[in-house]
DNA sequence: CTTTGCACCTGTTGGC
DNA sequence: TGCCAACAGGTGCAAA
């Protein structure tokens, strides 16, 4: 589910309710995400201020003076900021009570998520060391790209689904992202030219800063932290669009899986 | 080292 | 109406 756009959106949407406030408990439904949630090392947490939330790749990252908390939404994930009296519902994994009345609550029916501790300099952490560059800062540029798929045989869409090339990036934004580069899914990684690398860096930038000004995609399971969706569903130009015209040219979008996900795209305008 | 395909889990949808 | 297979926004990991 949440690709950057819509961690980026929950960040936004719970930063302003956290920032400052002190940790005055941990509650744990279902431990068992993806990984086991290590309760207790979240009981140091209790007592300490939050002083940052970050996001690195698809991971929020909440800052204390003793170590980060790192959150994952995984498929299903979504962060809500509700009083603390507010009865939980099926899925609600876990509440961060805060000192102001709120709580961070954390919710996910498939529980691929993650919530994990790191004590030590969490650019270090094993999930966040080897990852690429963030695709909406400047080190992440034409010939950087061009330079990271020299060598890849891969599909063009599935490496720019691979995080050690560029985070954040997942399903429904790599689709979108090659129709508006006009670029073919299934070209090998070392094909592309420099001039594509331009385009395509474009295309993914200009994509995720359109979504989060959208607040989003919302399918099914995502929402905002005040629980509104994200309306960029209904900017989606080809994901979900399987035997609807092309926007630009009329040709039908065609649906194939690659790599067992759904590629969607347009048979003209995304030639190989 | 790179690439591929699976596994993890629940809920929804569509065809019969 | 009911049942069952297919599919869904991610990604680490084992195996090839």
């Amino acid at each position: 589910m949440p690709e950057l756009p819509e961690v980026e959106i929950t960040r936004q949407g719970i930063a302003p309710h956290l920032l400052n406030q002190t940790i005055e408990n941990i509650i744990v439904r279902q431990p068992n995400l993806r990984w086991p949630v290590p309760i207790d090392s979240l009981s140091q947490l209790v007592g300490q201020p939050i002083i940052n939330i970050s996001r690195r790749a698809k991971f929020l990252l909440l800052q204390t003076h003793s170590g980060t908390l790192l959150i994952h939404l995984g498929m299903s994930g979504s962060l809500r900021i509700l009083p603390t009296s507010t009865p939980p519902q099926k899925h609600d994994h876990a509440d961060i009570l805060l000192n102001n009345g709120l709580c961070l609550r954390y919710r996910d029916p498939r529980r691929f998520g993650a919530i994990l501790w790191s004590g030590d300099a969490i650019e270090n952490h094993r999930l966040l060391a080897h990852l690429g560059p963030e695709p909406l800062t400047r080190t992440f540029h034409s010939r950087y790209l061009y330079q990271a798929l020299q060598n890849k045989s891969q599909s063009l869409k599935q490496c720019l689904m691979d995080n050690k090339i560029v985070v954040g990036v997942g399903n429904i934004y790599a689709n979108e992202a090659l129709f508006l580069a006009k670029l073919s899914p299934f070209i090998e990684g070392r094909a592309i030219q420099l001039e594509d690398c331009e385009a395509l860096t474009k295309a993914i930038k200009q994509t995720l800063k359109k979504a989060i000004r959208a607040g989003g995609t919302s399918l099914k399971d995502f929402t905002q932290a005040d629980g509104s969706p994200g309306y960029f569903r209904h900017q989606l130009q080809m994901y979900g669009r399987e035997n609807e015209p092309c926007l630009r040219c009329q040709t039908i979008i065609k649906k194939v899986a690659q790599a067992n996900r759904a590629t969607y795209y347009c048979p003209s305008c995304q030639k190989p």
